[in-house]
DNA sequence: ACCTGAACACCGTTCAAGT
DNA sequence: ACCTGAACACCGTTCAAGT
């Protein structure tokens, strides 16, 4: 509908998704990003309001389905069987679509994205997911196996250095290790 | 001895870190480390080479602790007990003089790291000594157990939100979490 | 040995101007 | 609506020059 922008605004999203991964956001100016697309600096500011919005732009999927799961995951009952849910469908989430690419440039840009605005929200979020799985046990024990939970669907991209592995084993692999960490918080007395 | 640049050179190191953590690497400009020192831009280029190297000088320390954990982790034989000890040094490492401080750049500045030839030296320790912790099993959930294992070390910083946790509380509590992520890993039959 | 002043190429951002 | 050219203040780095 309002897509007057032809397939401009979708190419520079793309190519700074790229560049920003390989060679991190500070470390990729904007002249790069324009010489790619065959443009001038300056255009890339019809399109976006600053480089930073042009991050917002590319990670606003993302926080919307992070928005979606924490709220199903604050709806559901306090158990083991709610946190094991919450953490596959993450990992749903984050091995599915184009989500890889987005995910690999989080984890690229972990320290830029703090003084983005779009990197303070993922930041937000991840923190009331974290909340949201150790529900019901807000011990300091809880709160770290629910990041560590969390940080294994994450870690399973770069920490495992067996060849050849496929994204469903890695995928397997941190569901199985953060099943374990689940595991030892503590559910809350059943009500009635 | 070689210490003939009075105390200039030891007060660039200790502004950076406290600019590098607060506001982040890249939004540090050495404008401002000069100017809380009363000096000009130029004069930090006599001390260091490059802005890079003022954060190699001040991660130095720190490279030369996980060199020597790292030796002394694949020194010993590949036990349930070695890997809990090596854990435990690290937590000591890092909960110890002032590598707390050091500790929270290294956080705040992940990203920044790694194009930093400092921060590529970390990350290959962090690598080397996550190989170490789980020596004798080389599966894809020993790797990223290990992993984890020394991300406890290091999330219980931010992870646990719990007002008023002393750093001891903290220690203890990573330890625990490590200990659970260690025992998984499997031990080789024992050599004669 | 220690530091300054001035210059360098580059950065993100703005804006009047063109089609 | 979409883009350019030229300018802005700022950045990291260099270097001749001062003490």
């Amino acid at each position: 509908m309002s897509q007057s922008t032809g397939g401009t605004r979708e190419r520079i999203k793309a190519v700074a998704l790229e560049l920003f991964t390989e060679q991190g956001y500070e470390a990729t100016s904007l002249r790069e990003v324009a010489e790619r697309l065959g443009v001038t600096k300056a255009a890339l500011y019809y399109h976006f309001k600053s480089k930073d919005e042009i991050v917002s732009s590319v990670v606003e999927d993302r926080l919307e389905r992070m928005d979606a799961l924490i709220a199903w995951a604050e709806s559901q009952p306090a158990t083991l069987a709610t946190r094991r849910a919450v953490i596959e469908r993450y990992a749903d989430a984050m091995f599915s679509g184009e989500q890889p690419s987005v995910m690999r440039f989080f984890e690229q840009n972990q320290t830029a994205l703090k003084s983005l605005s779009a990197g303070r929200e993922l930041r937000g979020r991840m923190f009331r997911l974290a909340a949201a799985v150790c529900q019901g046990d807000d011990s300091p024990g809880a709160q770290l196996r629910a990041v560590l939970a969390l940080f294994a669907v994450h870690s399973s991209w770069f920490a495992v250095r067996t060849p050849e592995i496929t994204d469903a084993e890695r995928k397997r692999v941190a569901l199985e290790v953060a099943d374990e960490l689940l595991a030892a918080i503590a559910a809350p007395p059943a009500r009635p």
